[in-house]
DNA sequence: CTGTAATAGTTGTATTTGTAACTAACAAGC
DNA sequence: GCTTGTTAGTTACAAATACAACTATTACAG
């Protein structure tokens, strides 16, 4: 009975971290050459691709992102002239974002590179076990601000 | 007949990422709390811990890191006492590295939090949920320099 | 022995990110 | 009307990261 074995492998924080590194690199690759864009720019036009008008704020909620890297994501899209900003004139701290014709074309574009990009991940895994792993995914993500640190017992013994 | 769907919830890379991002938060806010460790540094420390005697380069390739994070990860460990280096009279260029004393007890005090953490995600999944979702992500690691674009490149530094 | 290439690891610098403090607009309470 | 508090978004500055160029050492071809 191997109690005490520790195995990086089996690590979950790392097993993540190391295939989504993996799994990212050559998407990554593709929207910084094709656009120059950043993850976090990536995600913003997805977002407002897949459901229109948006604030940042809202996308902030959606994608768990600060706001101060949609905020930077945003600048440097409209600068490109990927992103349209409106003023909400009933309260004007709200600024709605939106695709230009340039940025829906982007998205368009880099849509159809995810869902090959996402064929040929799945490529490598069995159907079956494809399905788990996106749902096992989404409840890992849901952990979040959960409550590990309440059950940690001590705080600073020497073991 | 396309079904032009896609659904960023789907996507394995944004899947992947959210994942990992939510499921590291707390374990890392621990490291970072008791011995002001960053993310690179606690890596060095579990392999050292793990493998014992091992060479920066060695760490390199069992981790995929680059060897300039790992270069700044040993400095720090070693300005802070939890590494030694010693160098090979027979090939001077050549260093190996361990653990101190003291880094033996923050590795043997993370390992617990470590295998108390992992235990504490899995409970959110079904036993052979967490079985398929570890085999999965190890193939998703492997898939890395893979064929997705063929002009790959060097992206990171290797054999 | 040279001179050239390869390997181990480090350092310099430009980007990127994280954290906190900030401005601007609205919303109440009084 | 003025505080006080809240929300949306930006900016400043400190860290962290990526990438390229660098030093030191070994390998090896002639």
């Amino acid at each position: 009975m191997e109690t005490d074995e520790f195995q990086l492998q089996q690590f979950l924080p790392y097993l993540l971290n190391q295939a989504a590194e993996a799994s990212s690199l050559e998407f990554q690759q593709i929207y910084k050459d094709r656009y120059g864009m950043l993850r976090t720019e990536w995600r913003v036009l997805f977002h407002l691709g897949l459901y229109g008008r948006l604030t940042a704020s809202d996308i902030g909620q959606r994608a768990r992102m600060h706001k101060t890297k949609i905020s930077r994501a945003v600048h440097r899209l409209t600068e490109r002239r990927f992103v349209d900003r409106t003023r909400n004139e009933d309260d004007r701290r709200v600024e709605y974002l939106s695709l230009t014709r340039q940025g829906q074309a982007a998205y368009d574009d880099l849509r159809a590179v995810a869902r090959r990009y996402d064929a040929a991940l799945m490529d490598a895994l069995e159907p079956a076990e494809a399905e788990v792993l996106r749902r096992a995914l989404r409840k890992l993500s849901e952990v979040g601000p959960g409550g590990f640190t309440k059950a940690a017992g001590s705080a600073t013994d020497g073991a």
